[in-house]
DNA sequence: ATGATTAACTATACGCGTAAACAATAATAC
DNA sequence: GTATTATTGTTTACGCGTATAGTTAATCAT
C-alpha cells in the first residue's frame, strides 16, 4: 500500500502533495495576469513574481508558458460548458439554437478571453495540438452534436449526418466570434442581430438540401 | 531674415527613388521565409541576412516586424481575390455560392498563409487594426455584398439586408477555414463537404426567416 | 565518515524584436 | 577653411522564453 519501491540511489523524488495545490496557484495568478495584461505581455518573470518565486520555478510544474495558457483555457471552457448545461428550452430545435448563441454570447462577453484561447500564433508542439487532444474539450463538443441528434429525432431538424450538422454549426459561430472580436474596426452591422440571423439561417436551410 | 525657410541646414533626406525598390525585395524575402519557416522563426536578423543588410537597416523601411508582415497579407489577398475575380456562374446565387467557396478553398489551399494572415497573437497596435484600416481590404470585401445584391435582384436569394448578409457569409467561411485549418487534430469531416453543407444551408436559409 | 548517485534548485546564456545610444556623413553658415 | 545641424547607418542594451551549465541537498553503498 504505502511504497514499496525498490530503493533508488540518489535524492529521493520530493513527495508531490502539495505539487497540485501550486500548480492551482500559479495557473490562478497567470489567469489574472493573462486577462489583466495579455498573454503577450506577461513573461515568465512577472508571472514568477506575481507567483513568488524564481522564473525557472515555474518550469518544474509545467513545461512551457504555453502549457500554463492551456490551463487557463481549461478554466474557461470550464465555465462556458457549464452555462452551457443550465440551458432549458422548449423544444430540442430551440435548444440547439441557444447553445449555438449561448456559445457566441460567452466569448462576447468575454472577448479577451476569447483572444486567449484562440489567437495562437503558430502552432507550436505542445500547443493547440496537444490540446485537443488531451483536454477532453473533443467530448465537451459532442454535447453539441447530440443536442443536434436529439431536434433531429423530432423532426424539427433537417439533413443527415448529425456530426456534419453539428461541425458546421461550430464552425459558423467560431466565425461569427472571430470576426467580430478580432476585427473590431470592421464595420460589422449589430453582432447579437447578425449572430442570430446566421445561426436560424444555417438550421433551417439545413432542411432545404442534403 | 526670411529665407531660412528655402534650405535646410543638415544632411538632406536621401532621395526616396529606389525606396519602393527596396520594400519589395524585403516583402518579397519575408514571404518567402514566412512561408518556408513561420512568422514566429523568422527573425529581423534573419530576414536581413536574407536582404543582405542590417537588421536594423530594415527599420528604415518598415517600422516593424508586423509592418512588413502586413505587407505580406496584401499579397496573399491580391492573389486571393484575383482568384474570386475569374469565377463566372451561370446565375448570381451560383456565383455567390462560388465566391464562398473559393474563399475558404483558397485558404484551405494554402493553410501557412492562412496561419500567417490570421493567427495574430494579440492585436497590437499597428497590426491587424492599422491593417483593416488602411490596406482597402474593406472595399475588396464589398464584393461579397453586390454579389449578394445581385442574387437578391433575381429573386434567387432570400432576406432583407445584403450588408447583413454578406457580412454573415464572411463570418461562415472565414468559420469553417478556421477550425479545419487551425485544429487539424479535429476529427473533422471531409473539409470540402463540409463547407458546401454549411455555404448551402445558410444561404437557402435566409429565405426561411427574415 | 566517505564517496557515489540522483534530484532539486539557481544562474547564466542564447537568440528574439526593437529602443536608444552612438558614429558617420553631407549639407549650410560663418 | 571651421562650426553647426540634420540625416544616415551601426552598435549596444533591454526584457523576453527557456536550454543548459552549475550548485546544493538528500539518500544509498561502502
Amino acid at each position: 500500500m504505502t511504497r514499496s519501491e525498490a530503493k533508488s540511489r540518489g535524492r529521493p523524488r520530493q513527495a508531490a502533495v502539495d505539487e497540485s495545490d501550486m500548480r492551482q496557484r500559479i495557473v490562478a495568478a497567470a489567469r489574472k495576469l493573462f486577462l489583466r495584461d495579455g498573454v503577450e505581455a506577461v513573461s515568465m518573470r512577472n508571472l514568477a513574481a506575481e507567483v513568488g518565486c524564481s522564473p525557472m520555478w515555474l518550469y518544474r510544474y509545467f513545461g512551457s508558458k504555453q502549457e500554463i495558457l492551456t490551463q487557463v483555457w481549461d478554466v474557461f471552457f470550464d465555465e462556458l460548458f457549464a452555462r452551457l448545461k443550465k440551458i432549458k428550452a422548449k423544444s430540442p430545435r430551440a435548444r440547439l439554437e441557444q447553445l449555438a448563441c449561448g456559445y457566441f454570447d460567452y466569448w462576447m462577453e468575454y472577448p479577451e478571453r476569447f483572444m486567449i484561447v484562440f489567437l495562437q500564433k503558430d502552432l507550436t508542439p505542445g500547443g493547440t495540438r496537444a490540446y485537443v487532444e488531451t483536454s477532453g474539450i473533443v467530448q465537451r463538443f459532442d454535447m453539441l452534436r447530440r443536442a443536434v441528434e436529439e431536434a433531429q429525432s423530432t423532426g424539427e431538424l433537417a439533413g443527415e449526418d448529425a456530426t456534419n450538422i453539428a461541425q458546421g454549426l461550430m464552425c459558423v459561430v467560431q466565425g461569427l466570434a472571430l470576426n467580430l472580436i478580432t476585427i473590431p474596426e470592421y464595420p460589422w452591422n449589430d453582432g447579437a442581430k447578425l449572430s442570430r440571423l446566421v445561426i436560424r439561417s444555417y438550421l433551417s436551410g439545413l432542411s432545404a438540401r442534403g
